[in-house]
DNA sequence: CGCTAATTTGACCTGGATCAACTACGGTGG
DNA sequence: CCACCGTAGTTGATCCAGGTCAAATTAGCG
């Protein structure tokens, strides 16, 4: 883990952009909140289930995502988190953490207080709007997901993954074409999709084969 | 569907008083929330996905459930409702709905319009607050239950799925002794579950059998 | 070029689905 | 009071999507 003093902020204009309309001087704001950035190597936890954050991460380049591990290491992955992504957001108003975060490739991250997020919000509104809209946009593909988890088949889901993750990555300007990099292992995909990497592996040559 | 003018909101006050502390003058305002209650039979839909609601409704009495239809009459249930839940919180923020409310019993509701919610929230920002970290609940709830789609056995699911229950009836006051009703049909805990009826009711019959 | 991690392939197995019958039970109407 | 019905809950037989295990083949990368 290294630390730099040189970074910035945009992407997660970009990301709330997408999401509403912001002032000039809600744009200003954001840009000077402070931030500790923090380069992560792949495969390294950020935060763990049961510890009390003090700081939000920002991500402003790599993949991360959430996830739980129960008995004989299975593990469940509930999101995947882009640069933009605030991904525990929450930790400002539920103190305890219900799940960890890991670094998926090559991470860059910026980590900004507690306090200052809480200043922000108070002192504007309409951005503590956007924040909490990008909450239930969030629920509402954790619905999407729990659909592919229980009633679709294998392929479907895979299928509705792969698509979700491009409109995704297209708001924050990651994707154009119908094409994106997509630097995630056959195993967390598995771990997302709750399916075996040898059948992610199939499924994925069958959605290949039919285009 | 009938309408009465008879009700009280306490259920409500009970289910925020269990997350957070509340004000006289925070409690008196939410009884006083202007609200139309109606009685509906069971299997009766309340709202449907792709609709505009401008009221939110709140559980007074009996279960209700979200839930989500895929083609050939898959459906996927995303969380149970019980007396003192706001389910559809969201269409306040989120104009469109995404998925369905419908009972699973006789059920009464009482319907309050999204102009005095935000009048509510805007005038007692803790009461907001309280409605914010309701929500962060949920989403840990949707949490575990992907866990237990993706990566749980069916009966290790079923029993997480009953004990979660318990917590949330006992939290307003509708379980005690480790006991409670479950006017839920095995059909329905399949589709809550991703199961089959058949496999529910084994698992169920398994479980009883260990205790 | 050698090492490690990821993908791919094949053989075989199993948890849970599906289908179909049968039972229990609370109406409801005669 | 009983016959009839519709809705859940049970049970049994059979099937298959997807899991498991193990080995083989790439892909990076220092």
């Amino acid at each position: 883990m290294s630390v730099t003093a040189d970074y910035s902020l945009t992407v997660l204009l970009r990301k709330l952009g997408s999401i509403g309309p912001l002032s000039p001087e809600e744009r200003q704001a954001i840009e000077r909140l402070p931030a500790t950035v923090r380069v992560l190597e792949p495969r390294q936890e950020i935060v763990r289930e049961g510890e009390r954050p003090s700081h939000c991460f920002l991500v402003l380049d790599g993949w991360v995502c959430s996830y739980k591990i129960i008995s004989q290491g299975r593990r469940q992955i509930f999101a995947f988190h882009v640069p933009g992504d605030l991904p525990d957001l929450q930790s400002l108003h539920v103190p305890v953490l219900d799940h960890s975060f890991c670094t998926l490739t090559h991470t860059t991250l910026a980590f900004v207080p507690h306090e200052s997020l809480r200043e922000l919000t108070a002192r504007f509104p309409n951005i503590a709007a956007l924040f909490w809209r990008a909450t239930l946009i969030d629920a509402g593909i954790f619905r999407e997901w729990m659909l592919g988890l229980g009633r679709r088949t294998a392929s479907e889901h895979l299928a509705h993954m792969l698509c979700e993750l491009y409109l995704k990555l297209q708001a924050v300007g990651l994707a154009q074409e119908h094409r994106y990099t997509f630097p995630v292992t056959q195993q967390d995909l598995g771990d997302a999709t709750g399916l075996s990497n040898v059948h992610v592996n199939r499924m994925l040559q069958d959605l290949r084969r039919r285009g």
